[in-house]
DNA sequence: CGTTCGGTTGATCATCGTCAAGCAGTGTGG
DNA sequence: CCACACTGCTTGACGATGATCAACCGAACG
């Protein structure tokens, strides 16, 4: 049962050398949680854990009670990346309802030992989501509120299309005004502002825990939303070193 | 000539299987730039590119002509982490003048193949760099224009005085007021003015490249200033699997 | 000697945050 | 069945933070 860790892990590079078969044939332990509930605390000892259903979030609680929501994994993501070597430094929580495969510790272990391939994929996960983090940064840094909503709202309904989530322009997104306002670095009240104009434009929608997507055209263009962003490989990956992982 | 490299790596995790040696016997180019000079533009192919001498900048520019500055590099830090096997998304530039040590394309991959274990060392050094990333990010999100000032100080002159380049509270920070702006997504103007309210407050001085640090403690509690975020790895690093990449 | 670059200052304005209050939906206990 | 509380959305008034515009100054440089 694990054709969704082979499938996710592809999207990196190849997998050689027989790991693809080792890791259809490795032990997942299922898990479920409930929203809020948090998947893996700061400082966690790191697995291999995919998320199979539902969404959830990366998350730093600041020192003044404050929250930074870093990232938005949907299924099919890898939740403990950063923490693959180190103790990891914010918490991963449910959005919504989630479900968690994981690998035990131990037999990532074994798998890293026999395959030394693995670990080319998973550094190439981890280039990708710093990517996506920086995606975020210039967001953060240098775009008005009405951007970066529309980017991120772009974001969660691109990703979840690709993974044929979303249909007729809808997708989930159980998140509440506050965990969007945390994600963007603005207030909620300004979130609501800005979903407010989204609505009356005619752009986008968010209720019940369901985005509707009404104007593609419209909305993307607000946000300057570039999907290249997001995808695992770049087009340069066929030069020069990109292929040396999967050689090794 | 590569003890630098070495130590570098070394600061990421042991290296074992000869690769240090191999890593000390490397060719390594120097080459030199002058500021603002593009030591790798986006898309580039990635080599093993060291910062030697002088500070650089990884830096986007966006479509509407802003630019954000995602990460400061400083002496013994690696410059094209992020177009490891994937084309790099940003520029690298030359803040000061720099010097640059790089091992080739092809002696970079063929150490790769003979030892996997430099792989994990990579690795962690990409980790710890989302992990500072973040911190960044947590910045642009939620702290005020003053905090994040003083947080960008703090890291500067902290990572210096760890390579002893600092000293008597001073270090180099060859910047203008316009690259602290991009850095931390703020208007030049207000950058001046919270860089003159650093100086009327006896706390921290920027004339002509050089940072002088007057208050570390004020500025620090200013900053809400960690040090802990800029280790290459964490007090978690013993437990788990955290040596694990060592030992493939 | 003019030009450019970076720092400086002030005035003005927009964006966004804070405070306060009301409202709708939901669940809970009497 | 009805308070009651709770959570999240909504609205408005107000204020602060930070952006924009414009001008000036000093130093470096050709």
């Amino acid at each position: 049962m694990s054709r969704l860790l082979v499938a996710s892990l592809d999207r990196f590079g190849p997998l050689r050398d027989g790991v693809r078969e080792r890791l259809a044939a490795s032990c997942l332990k299922t898990e479920t949680f409930e929203p809020g509930q948090v998947i893996l605390a700061a400082g966690g000892r790191s697995k291999l854990r995919l998320l199979a259903r539902g969404l959830a979030i990366k998350v730093a609680s600041l020192p003044d009670g404050g929250r930074q929501i870093f990232a938005l994994a949907v299924p099919g993501d890898l939740l403990d990346l950063a923490g693959l070597f180190v103790g990891c430094d914010h918490d991963v929580r449910a959005l919504g309802p989630c479900e968690v495969r994981a690998v035990s510790s131990g037999e990532l272990k074994a798998m890293l030992q026999d395959h030394p391939s693995l670990l080319a994929v998973l550094c190439r996960a981890v280039l990708t989501e710093a990517r996506v983090q920086r995606n975020w940064m210039a967001s953060l840094g240098r775009r008005s509120a009405a951007a970066r909503t529309a980017n991120l709202l772009c974001e969660i309904y691109w990703r979840q299309k690709s993974l044929a989530l979303a249909k007729d322009g809808q997708c989930a997104l159980p998140a509440v005004q506050s965990d969007i306002a945390d994600a963007l670095g603005l207030s909620t009240i300004h979130i609501h502002r800005v979903m407010r104009a989204l609505r009356d434009d005619g752009l986008a929608t968010l209720r019940n825990g369901l985005l509707h997507i009404q104007d593609w055209e419209r909305l993307s263009a607000l946000a300057a939303f570039d999907p290249g962003v997001l995808r695992p490989q770049c087009e340069h990956e066929s030069a020069g070193l990109a292929r040396l992982g999967a050689e090794t």
